[in-house]
DNA sequence: ATGAAAGCGCTAACAT
DNA sequence: ATGTTAGCGCTTTCAT
């Protein structure tokens, strides 16, 4: 029926260096933009024969809705904004790639920053999200008992969920969605000290970047002390900077010996048990290991590394959910804090009968 | 001055439920919203005077841009696109993760797609972004030389850069950035070879969900011609749903047996040395691996990693900056060819005076 | 140096 | 069931 007029638009549109837009489907369609508009938003009042008269003339305009256009009217964006401190940590690549699958299929889009741990890149970051109007935020933070980036996110009754982090005390309303960090640390450690160790030593991520690395290192001493064992104080490195081969040195040179080290994620208990390595102690022949987190890369070393899994598809996939709740209106939702499960692999084991050999001095 | 005006202000705004517009901050500021809109965009017209009102007027209300008014009418978004196959890989989240921080550092904001390798997903996700109307995007496909969505990319004119991508051929026009993954692949064959080997197998992906595995391949065969060695097929494994190690016992257990393995990823390579191990094979004693990306990880595994490096930080420094020249309007830009380099770590070594031991049996 | 006014593409009252 | 119209927040001519 239209067919010479769609040609000559079609001809029309691919000479203009212009997009189609609604009203050119309107016009070709021969109806109101309200009726596209309708349309292209699934509204059940419009006649079969019309919508379809409008989906075809959108096809044949290569019509693409225009986010930006709706975005700016309708004051919602189906965007969600992820802040995260790194993507070099498999956990927060893991978690963001469950989340974006989890998006994708809610129709919701997906815009990221990353931290480098650092709260003052919070702050850029959250304004960056912001300034785009995202309807909301799945984050880890620093701090999350003291974060100015939620702080703000709170006064602006911005939506926000957290991961990883464990809010406490004042900060507990705050939506959050993860395990019991404390608890799952303590657990690891009972197990090491189960297998006959005495002598425990945590190697932590820096406290001030992490709050997950704080509740660890509490449960950590809480086995110390339901066991009886002498507390310790966490060997604290700066792991992404500086090489951990001296400090870990020292502290094997040290009477008495550690026999086994409780790392604050699966990273460091990979990057540990290298230097422990390089210093010629076996694992876990001379000295144990474990980890924090169940990166799946874990399972496929040799020996497979004891860690504490966390079910990190589940907290991307229950952090949307809870998001979307909170976006929808749903206000004192509760935080979820999820189920882990110890992975015993085999860098845990007896101690050894006689005291470790004394680490070779090598090239340090 | 204003002081009576501001806090009444102040009031209004947070008691109404309505962020400050700049339409506000121009009536607080007693100047039109063209002016704001000029001290916001640092512009040079204004005088320093009207300038410092306004900053102060919007400080008061908390005003932040509302960066969707501005997308629509400058139809510019400061936004690129990112797809990628998944985050999963530590290829990918490392280079989305430098991707982020030289994005941020320009202004630019990131929105994100991922594909699980398959191209029906890259036509969803390419609509989300283009529906949002990211000024460029940076992606890897799974094949750069045909590819639906690029042809809709370069039918429709829009920005983008390859990462990985090495599009070949009548696609050679297509912008990427990477390194020779053909000549790379030979040379850790060489590298293998020049260690005594004569039977190698490469184990790689599915070559239909990546064409960098094919061009690996080849690279793979060119060493083994160069050295007048039989061809051998590579041994395409499914890596992510299946498990590996039925099919690598059959391997080991055909004749002649393979006395080294040259996986097309580092990820492929460790799951592969994880299956010998556990059909008795000790690495590199009996059986040498190399594995191509140079995941930082693979440094710290014992022994590390033997693997082509591929420059993460540069790759993605430089798509972004290709990207950003395209964007701003610079044409026939070429391609980048990164320098890639050979680490060389304890997984290869020479193979075994005897014929590897025939592998245990073992739960198989 | 500053203002007035148009309009980016869309949705949502309201009207019919 | 469909059309008319106002306007979301901003930038950008064009005036002055």
């Amino acid at each position: 029926m239209h067919n010479e007029n769609v040609y000559i638009f079609l001809g029309f549109m691919s000479t203009m260096n212009r997009r189609a837009t609604i009203r050119d489907v309107a016009e070709l369609a021969a109806v109101s933009v309200a009726t596209v508009s309708r349309v292209l938003n699934g509204s059940e009042l419009v006649t079969g024969i019309t919508a379809d008269s409008v989906r075809l003339a959108a096809e044949r305009l290569g019509f693409r809705l225009n986010s930006i256009g709706r975005n700016l009217r309708s004051t919602k964006t189906q965007t969600i904004g992820v802040i995260l401190p790194t993507l070099t940590h498999p956990v927060f690549a893991d978690c963001l790639q469950a989340i974006e699958i989890k998006a994708a299929d809610s129709g919701y889009g997906l815009v990221i920053a990353t931290t480098s741990y650092d709260p003052a890149n919070e702050e850029r970051a959250s304004e960056l999200l912001l300034r785009n109007r995202v309807d909301g935020l799945i984050l880890t933070v620093a701090n999350a008992n003291k974060s100015r980036l939620l702080e703000k996110l709170d006064r602006e009754a911005k939506p926000y969920v957290l991961v990883y982090n464990q809010p406490t005390g004042a900060a507990k309303h705050r939506a959050s969605v993860g395990v019991d960090n404390r608890l799952a640390a303590k657990q690891v450690t009972e197990h090491i000290i189960a297998n006959g160790h005495r002598h425990l030593c945590m190697v932590s991520g820096p406290f001030a970047q992490s709050d997950r690395a704080r509740a660890r290192a509490r449960g950590f001493a809480d086995a110390l002390e339901h066991a009886n064992l002498p507390a310790t104080a966490p060997l604290q490195v700066d792991f992404m900077r500086t090489d951990i081969r001296a400090q870990l040195f020292e502290v094997t040179s040290t009477r008495p010996t550690p026999t086994a080290f409780f790392c604050s994620s699966d990273q460091l208990a990979i990057r540990v048990m290298h230097s422990l390595r390089s210093l010629g102690l076996r694992i876990p022949e001379d000295v144990s290991v474990a980890g924090f987190d169940g990166i799946t890369l874990g399972d496929w070393l040799t020996p497979a590394l004891t860690t504490v899994v966390q079910p990190t598809n589940e907290i991307a996939e229950s952090a949307f959910t809870l998001l979307k709740s909170i976006i929808d209106g749903e206000r004192y939702l509760g935080s979820a804090r999820l189920h882990h499960t110890l992975r015993t692999g085999g860098t845990v084991a007896k101690p050894p009968d006689h005291p470790a050999q004394s680490p070779k001095k090598g090239t340090l």
